[in-house]
RNA sequence: AGGCGCGUAGCUCAGUUGGUUAGAGCACCACCUUGACAUGGUGGGGGUCGGUAGUUCGAAUCUACUCGCGCCUACCA
């Protein structure tokens, strides 16, 4: 083996011979099914930390799985991503100079396809990187033959069911994308902006009513003006009417409990076409002949769909007054205010805080806006979505996640699934010319089922489907459905989705309630919710904070110039570059060094613990870089020394030392240790049960015993603690891998074969599994006796000052003959760890020369002071320890005293309490005599 | 407004059903290049667990209130 780690030379291959190999599919066997699927990255994006979190976790899962034997499918695939997708081909199609209408749909599609087939691989190059062993002969794309057939079949079957409908309703409509989007869809943030208080003329001439809105421009659609029923000031007015002002209309004054009298001057003007609460309360106000008989019944639209004022349709004579025309919502109102003003009619403008509604995509601000679409009725999908988490057939870990999904699923709204994009699954619904529409697999389809002739024209609803229709699908449709296929006999329901919070809505929900409704079964046992990759500064990754890490250059490393460069470039807000640059050259002042993937992983794996969002350190990183490090060395000295030797191959005696008992039993223990974590979602704790074995304890102490061991002249011993050795290590590379796959193979390779392991490929071998037989409580006792005494010498060294390397001698005192007989047993140990050049029994009556002094139990360590102790320092670590124990007697001695204690505590804490005191006393008087004696010299 | 989460050593985090002296890594101090490893070894210093009150024989752990931070949902025109 080289001898230092470096994680470039061996992560690069190994990869690629467990692709080629096929390790990745599922395993033929008898084993339990085993199945995540992964949550599919946009096709045309790039990893971030996000994703190699998630990445981390589901491939440790699913390697751990495979080790236990089960059947295990980790499902790969990309997502079309709607409108991200058609956003980044426009803007190519932008640089050209040309829109996308300038290319017309047919050739748009082409160009995505074509983006697509660039820059397609990007992701799927990085989750390799990541050593994800997802199956990718299984690769499937949200786009492709089998997955539309899925999307098509769920809208027809719930069309015919009356689940899916079109309706002309107020939606969120980007007037930038030109599209509907959902209510998900939309981020409303506070902003800083005005409220308008506005006079409408009443039309009895006896003055006016004042009006306070934050969007003066869509008064040119008002249809009413609300007050509360009960508000006394305003209560005369109802049905009245006002002159509403620019427009020459009458609108009248009504009274609706929505109103807040509290807010605003408690008069609320009513744009229906053109706000969600005043729809509402015209909905409720439509029949009153003074709304009725406005023009289209009140609901007057006053924009087009760039949001700019619209033109007057034919028949509509001057509704819209011609001045405002053509100018945009802004501009509109810039222009209403102003004309108001002239007329008198502007009372004040106050500064006022609102909320601002964007879109999450354009950054644009969302407007209410009256459209055909086509939603999906989700209550019917709802109840059984909810019901299945209420009964616990899914359960959410951490559990607490399943308020926020009842929260949202108890108030859900029916979705709108049309978008008026290009890029997605258009909605198979044609129409004739009488304008009836037809649902089904295709123009033909729908022309025989329906005996069309065939000069109906038909033509084509020009929408797709929001993206997260055909995700909706994931856990089935990959798997083959619609049709019958083994894979999802074998793997569906799959066990457990992982994935961040932010998507239950739009996706873990959407999925629950599609998969009950077309498998009659639930997607997932189990979601298991991560939290955020975050960075040092606990700030969430984003471009435009220039704080995005690519897990890539985590793994490879980067200069401190690249990382500039890369965070720096393409800025859409160029002044932000230098407070980026000073923050990237304080958080990395050299750039990143090359971790490794494993480090990584391993770092990701020891931070996830459940339902908290993760600051990525890389202190953290460098010190689990350390721990590979640390693994590849004691795997070097293993094969060392083992390596064409006689390693207790069968027929030979081998001989088992204390040492070798514990090791193997303290590994059992930790394996049952792990395991359990694994199964709980608590990689953090697996980590660090795996990290303190490997070098507190396997390393520290039992390579440090072993090395004494192999220098003995019993070749029986020597053959027992190379066994050891390599199976203890061998055990442990697997226990390891799901956490760290690439290092664990590579050593691995050499070791399995030691230990007498024939397979291929570490990724297939069994996990290890815990053998309560081979925990020996004696020899962990022993080893903690052994360890204890250790220590204590080391301590008097350390505190002394007494070189590591001289040899002292030791002398013993008070010993039980448990102790004897340990001593006699482990003296080796002790002297060649202690670095003690004789250790010698003093009877209790004999005088000891004056020592520094450890205690062992009762057994008083001695080490002879004869010129290399300074009285002094001596006294001095006395003191301290003497305080110590002066601090903690009198609590225990307060509870045993405390008469509650004793009567109601178990009896097992009031022993160990006991116990505890006697210890405590014992260490004090022994203390306390020895610091006597230092001081009389 | 409602809901959720967090606050433990200088920093990043553990602490399972309340019960040994509250742990780890990094950072820090001292000593050590010993033949697996200086990406290392040995020893050491450092916190009373945001605050207050309570339940209990016993609270970082349970309850109430409170302060600070974060997120989500809904929202007043």
């Amino acid at each position: 083996m080289e001898k230092t780690y470096s994680p470039q030379s061996i992560e690069q291959n190994w990869y690629q011979t467990w692709e080629e190999k096929g390790y990745f599919a599922p395993q033929e066997g008898n084993g339990n099914a085993y199945c995540i699927m992964i949550p599919p990255p946009n096709v045309t994006g790039s990893l971030h930390m996000g994703h190699a979190f998630q990445d981390t976790i589901m491939d440790a899962l699913i390697r751990f799985h495979r080790m236990m034997g089960e059947k295990t499918l980790w499902q790969v695939g990309t997502d079309h991503a709607g409108i991200a997708t058609q956003m980044v081909v426009e803007r190519i199609i932008n640089a050209e100079g040309k829109t996308r209408h300038d290319y017309g749909r047919e050739k748009f599609i082409e160009k995505a396809w074509q983006w697509k087939a660039e820059s397609g691989g990007t992701i799927t190059k990085q989750l390799r990187r990541m050593g994800t062993s997802l199956d990718w002969s299984r690769e499937r794309f949200t786009m492709d033959e089998g997955l539309s057939k899925a999307v098509h079949e769920v809208f027809i079957s719930l069309y015919e069911e009356g689940l899916i409908y079109r309706g002309k309703r107020l939606v969120n409509w980007d007037p930038v994308l030109h599209t509907a989007v959902s209510d998900l869809e939309v981020l409303s943030e506070e902003e800083n902006g005005h409220m308008w208080y506005m006079r409408y003329p009443l039309s009895n001439k006896t003055g006016h009513i004042l009006v306070a809105t934050t969007r003066p421009e869509t008064m040119l659609g008002d249809a009413a003006v609300a007050i509360h029923p009960d508000d006394e000031r305003y209560k005369h007015l109802l049905g009245e009417f006002v002159e509403l002002p620019l427009t020459g209309r009458k609108i009248p004054i009504v009274a609706d409990e929505h109103v807040d009298p509290e807010f605003g001057t408690g008069c609320v003007k009513i744009t229906p076409a053109h706000d969600f609460n005043d729809y509402e309360v015209w909905q409720r106000h439509r029949d009153l002949s003074a709304i009725q008989d406005q023009p289209h019944g009140g609901l007057i639209n006053v924009f087009t769909v760039d949001a700019a004022i619209r033109e007057n349709q034919e028949d509509e004579g001057k509704l819209i007054p011609e001045k405002y025309i053509g100018l945009e919502r802004m501009e509109a109102r810039k222009q209403i205010l102003a004309d108001l003003e002239a007329e008198g009619l502007l009372e004040k403008t106050k500064d006022h805080k609102l909320m601002v509604p964007r879109g999450d995509r354009s950054g644009s601000i969302i407007e209410p806006f009256l459209t055909n679409q086509w939603y999906v009725k989700v209550g019917p999908l709802a109840k059984p979505a909810i019901e299945a988490v209420e009964n616990g057939d899914i359960q959410f870990v951490p559990d607490n996640w399943k308020n926020t999904y009842f929260e949202w699923m108890r108030n859900i709204q029916d979705w709108c699934i049309s978008r008026q994009i290009w890029w997605g699954h258009r909605i198979p619904a044609w129409y004739d010319q009488e304008g009836n529409v037809y649902v089904g697999r295709s123009e033909q389809d729908i022309r025989e089922q329906h005996k069309l002739p065939d000069d109906c024209l038909l033509k084509q609803d020009e929408d797709v489907l929001d993206t997260w229709f055909s995700s909706a699908l994931w856990p089935f449709s990959t798997l083959g459905w619609p049709d019958k296929t083994q894979e999802l006999e074998n793997f569906y329901p799959t066990n457990v989705l992982v994935t961040g919070f932010d998507i239950i809505f739009f996706w873990v929900a959407r999925m629950i309630m599609m998969g009950l409704k077309f498998m009659g079964e639930v997607p997932f046992r189990e979601v298991y919710v991560h939290g955020l990759v975050r960075d040092a500064e606990g700030q969430k990754m984003s471009k435009s904070k220039g704080n995005i890490l690519d897990p890539i250059d985590v793994i490879d490393g980067i200069s401190l110039d690249d990382l500039l460069q890369k965070r720096t470039a393409g800025m859409m807000q160029p002044h932000l570059a230098q407070r980026i640059e000073k923050q990237t050259r304080k958080d990395f002042p050299e750039g990143i060094p090359a971790y490794g993937t494993d480090a990584l992983r391993f770092t990701f794996a020891s931070l996830a613990s459940t339902g908290r969002d993760i600051r990525l350190d890389n202190g953290r990183i460098e010190g689990y870089r350390n721990f590979c490090n640390k693994l590849w060395n004691a795997a070097r000295y293993v094969l060392m020394n083992t390596e064409s030797q006689d390693n207790d191959l069968p027929g030979k005696p081998g001989e088992f030392s204390t040492a070798d008992l514990w090791i193997e039993s303290r590994l059992n223990q930790v394996i049952d240790d792990v395991t359990r974590a694994i199964n709980n979602y608590r990689l953090d704790l697996a980590a660090q049960a795996i990290y303190e074995f490997t070098w507190n304890e396997y390393c520290d102490w039992y390579l440090e015993l072993a090395k004494i061991s192999l220098q003995s002249d019993n070749q029986a011993l020597q053959r027992g603690t190379r066994k050891t050795l390599i199976s203890v290590l061998e055990t442990l590379l697997r226990l390891a891998h799901p956490i760290i796959p690439f290092i664990t193979e590579e050593i691995w390779q050499r070791v399995g074969p030691l230990a007498g392991k024939s397979g291929e490929t570490i990724m297939l071998q069994p996990y290890p599994k815990a053998e309560p037989e081979k925990i020996n409580r004696g020899a962990i006792n022993e080893i903690n006796w052994v360890m204890d005494f250790i220590l204590g010498v080391r301590r008097i060294r350390g505190e002394m000052n007494i070189p590591p390397g001289k040899p002292l001698p030791a002398l013993l005192q008070d010993g039980t003959e448990h102790d004897k007989l340990l001593l006699e047993k482990h003296n080796v140990y002790l002297k060649k760890m202690a670095r003690l050049e004789s250790i010698t029994w003093l009877s209790s009556q004999h005088q000891a020369p004056e020592s520094a002094t450890s205690l062992v139990g009762n057994m008083k360590i001695l080490i002879p002071m004869a010129g290399l102790i300074d009285k002094d320092a001596e006294l001095a670590r006395l003191e301290k320890e003497i305080h110590k124990i002066k601090k903690d007697l009198p609590r225990i001695e307060g509870k045993l005293n405390n008469p509650g204690f004793v009567e109601k505590a178990p009896q097992v804490v009031i022993e160990k309490e006991k116990e505890k005191l006697a210890a405590l006393q014992s260490s004090l008087q022994n203390l306390q005599e020895q610091h006597k004696k230092i001081s009389a010299l």
